[in-house]
DNA sequence: ATAGGGTTAG
């Protein structure tokens, strides 16, 4: 029937005996054309017939309207019904209520629910899933719940339908378990309740139980159809199983699903994921349809697969073609590519855009802002952006906390962690892996080992990324034993938890183990990457094992194909520089592939102090100046080395030549963790509130080990000055005034963990092997480049740092 | 003949 012929039939039927099964005719016309205009005519006419309290007409109407999204008139139409007629018919309940489930306002869904079982209208098995809707759309899981219980009591929780809206009900509403107790008890389930529950399964991140889901699902007899493809699309994705997204990209050509654009844009997304950014493309640019959803997909891809700049480009291109504003999702993948790209001018950007769009208040793009200025490090506008939030949450903080330690400000870290707790929000998984490594960075090891209890407890101790950064903080705080204990017990371990304890063992100079942790690896089938070796090459630099660095330096090429960056090559040039051969290390550089960079010549630099080579920390010291500006250090050594040789006025030009050309030297801090609180030592600074009693405590010490031969390296010193003078300038430098400290307030027995920022001089080196001795107890110093362990009179370094 | 499931994200 035509719009026409509709409009002459309703004329025509205004003055002829018009029965109630005309109406119901015109109306389902109306429906099916969505003509709210004559809607609005023939229920006029309806109005002035004599059947307005016909409930099949009623019923017809209340549809139309919905159909017509004509909410507020359906609403008008319903309240206007006599009594009796809305008490026989549930239809027009279940309209209504599907009405506002689907658009909104939801609680008004809830509120018909209630009100039409106040009316003692009883709900058909077609009302739960509407209402159920609305509850998972409002997060409201009492209301559902109570839902459910009215279902079961009149009898229709058996009903398909309302199962699967059941499972739909608590998978959006994060109760999982009562998801799957519902679909557990149903008896029979075709392909929409499955999906229902593999979806469950796939948003909260169960990957393997979707696989699971979806086997057993064959194995009942049911094919998988395009939305259980969509939904098991992100599950390979995230495991990146390739294969199995190929297998499902092929078994969606075959039954024809590529064209439909979820299906496209779970496939780009699942290559993306996978790390085939061109496979990912493909598809995108295949695509009949796309939407924002589609585009935001491939713009994530993008930042994915480290093809930053091109995201930019993309979402450029989206904007001038489409004039659909962008959705939070998209506005949080472009500020993830102004976060990769450190473009604050763009992050700015989208930031006022979001302001003005409202966006803000969608936790996900005011956490990822966050994450933008606190990856930056622009620490202040993230902490001035979280204290404005209205909600934050666990996320919130651990974008502050990770930006800060990625960004070397552990400390302000611990300050954030300590703040959320103020919140009352728990810190999770990411949490604690952005905490952990602020422990290692500070060695802060009560603030770390409160971390691991509070893992253990939350459960967190089965993530293998959680151990991987215990492993770690056990390690740098100087407690590898435990943090061995900690890879051990790990369920599952990946390249991270070998390269961990290997690297922890090396620093510790602990070479022999790592070599057999790396044999170790390989007999259990893993492939080293080129961190391994990285570890490897400096475990063997710190404990002088130089053939053994050797030959790992060409095996990693030959047997393992590994190409060595510039890394390696600063590995090998500090391996040979340790053990004194400088002119295998020189010779070393030469022949490299890469320009020797500042760090390499330092490296060479500081073997030459060690060794004492003037001549050849002349020349390099030269190098290192017309490479240009930084590096602070390689003054402060060219220095050191003229003064260790008592050539006290080629020591002051230096340090002139340094002040010249504007550079500070970095000052010397040494810290220790007491009580959980971080006491940081600046050398002569007289601050600390326990000044006098260090000092006390450091002149009584030196007076002791004197008597035991100690006397004052003063090479050590950088100025030419009496002898006691020189014993006063090395006495207070920063790791002798933390150590002091944490003879005096740590209780005895326990060994002492001091943490400094350069490489321990060497004056400390030797007094804190007296030390070790007459206080008879273990004295442990991180310095900026491995672990040194103090027992008894001797070092665990052997004289190689 | 008013019904249930799906993609991008901190």
């Amino acid at each position: 029937m035509s719009c026409a012929a509709g409009r002459r039939g309703i004329n025509s039927a205004r003055n002829w005996l018009v029965e109630p099964r005309d109406y119901i005719q015109l109306i389902h016309f109306c429906i099916s054309s969505k003509s709210l205009t004559l809607a609005k005519i023939i229920h006029q006419h309806f109005l002035k017939s004599n059947f307005t309290s016909s409930p099949a007409i009623s019923e017809k109407l209340t549809r139309l309207y919905i159909t017509c999204s004509q909410l507020n008139l359906a609403r008008r139409l319903f309240n206007n019904i006599p009594e009796p007629v809305k008490k026989s018919n549930v239809v027009i309940w279940n309209h209504l209520i599907r009405g506002y489930a689907w658009e909104g306002p939801y609680h008004e869904a809830i509120d018909l629910y209630n009100e039409m079982i106040d009316f003692g209208v009883r709900p058909s098995n077609y009302t739960y899933p509407f209402v159920l809707k609305a509850c998972s759309s409002l997060q409201v899981v009492d209301d559902g719940k109570m839902v459910h219980d009215h279902a079961e009591r009149n009898g229709f929780d058996k009903d398909v339908f309302v199962s699967t809206a059941l499972v739909d009900f608590y998978v959006k509403c994060g109760c999982l378990e009562d998801a799957r107790k519902v679909f557990d008890g149903m008896c029979d389930r075709d392909v929409v309740a499955w999906n229902a529950m593999i979806s469950g399964a796939s948003i909260h991140g169960l990957y393997e139980e979707v696989i699971e889901l979806v086997v057993r699902m064959q194995d009942a007899g049911l094919g998988l159809n395009s939305s259980t493809v969509v939904s098991v699309l992100p599950a390979i994705g995230e495991s990146s199983v390739l294969s199995a997204g190929k297998a499902v990209h092929g078994y969606c050509v075959r039954r024809g699903f590529w064209s439909e654009v979820m299906v496209g844009t779970g496939l780009l997304d699942m290559y993306a994921k996978c790390g085939l950014l061109d496979y990912a493309r493909k598809v995108f640019y295949a695509m009949g349809v796309k939407n924002e959803v589609s585009w935001s997909a491939m713009i994530g891809a993008c930042v994915i697969c480290d093809s930053t700049g091109e995201a930019l480009v993309l979402y450029d291109q989206m904007r001038s073609e489409n004039s659909v504003d962008p959705s939070p999702v998209l506005l949080g993948t472009v500020l993830r590519a102004c976060a990769k790209l450190i473009d604050l001018r763009r992050g700015r950007q989208i930031h006022g855009y979001a302001m003005k769009a409202g966006s803000l208040v969608d936790l996900m793009v005011g956490n990822t802002l966050l994450s933008m200025y606190a990856k930056c490090g622009l620490i202040d506008d993230a902490s001035k952006f979280l204290e404005e939030m209205d909600w934050k949450d666990s996320v919130s903080f651990s974008a502050v906390i990770s930006g800060c330690v990625g960004n070397g400000y552990a400390e302000v870290a611990l300050k954030f962690f300590k703040r959320m707790q103020g919140f009352k929000i728990k810190p999770d998984v990411a949490t604690m892996i952005g905490f952990l490594p602020a422990c290692s960075h500070l060695a802060a090891l009560k603030h770390g080992a409160c971390g691991h209890s509070y893992s253990i407890v939350r459960g967190f101790t089965s993530d293998t990324s959680i151990c991987n950064a215990l492993t770690d903080m056990y390690c740098k705080c100087g407690k590898v034993d435990i943090a061995r204990l900690v890879f051990d017990r790990m369920h599952t371990r990946d390249i991270v938890s070998w390269n961990a304890m290997i690297v922890g063992y090396g620093v510790h100079g602990l070479g022999a183990e790592a070599i057999s942790m790396f044999y170790q690896m390989l007999a259990e089938g893993w492939k080293p990457d080129d961190v391994t070796f990285i570890g490897l090459l400096s475990a063997c630099s710190h404990s002088g094992l130089v053939a053994e660095g050797k030959r790992f330096f060409i095996s990693m090429t030959q047997e393992f194909k590994i190409f060595p960056r510039l890394e390696h090559y600063l590995c090998m040039v500090d391996l040979l520089g340790r053990a004194g051969l400088l002119n295998e290390a020189q010779d070393f550089i030469k022949k490299m592939p890469f320009q020797p960079d500042v760090q390499v010549w330092s490296a060479l630099l500081a073997a030459c102090r060690v060794h004492k080579n003037v001549e050849l920390g002349e020349v390099v010291s030269k190098n290192i100046q017309t490479l240009g500006p930084e590096s602070t250090g390689n003054f402060v050594l060219l220095s050191n080395i003229y003064s260790a040789a008592g050539r006290w006025d080629d020591a002051a030009d230096v340090r002139n030549l340094q002040r010249v050309c504007g550079y500070k030297k970095l000052p010397g801090c040494s810290w220790v963790e007491v009580n959980g609180a971080i006491h940081a030592f600046v050398g002569g600074d007289k601050s600390h509130q326990h000044w006098e009693e260090i000092i006390e405590k450091l002149e009584e010490l030196l007076g002791d080990i004197k008597k035991l031969g100690y006397s004052v390296e003063s090479s050590f010193v950088l100025h030419d000055v009496e002898e006691e003078e020189k014993e006063r300038i090395l006495l207070y430098h920063s790791e002798k005034l933390a150590v002091a400290y944490a003879l005096l307030m740590l209780s005895p027995n326990k060994p002492i963990l001091v943490t400094k920022n350069l490489r321990v001089c060497g004056d400390c080196h030797l007094a804190l092997t007296y030390i070790s001795m007459i206080e008879k107890r273990e004295i442990i110093v991180r310095d900026a480049s491995r672990f040194h362990h103090f027992r008894s009179g001797t070092c665990s370094c052997g004289g190689f740092w």
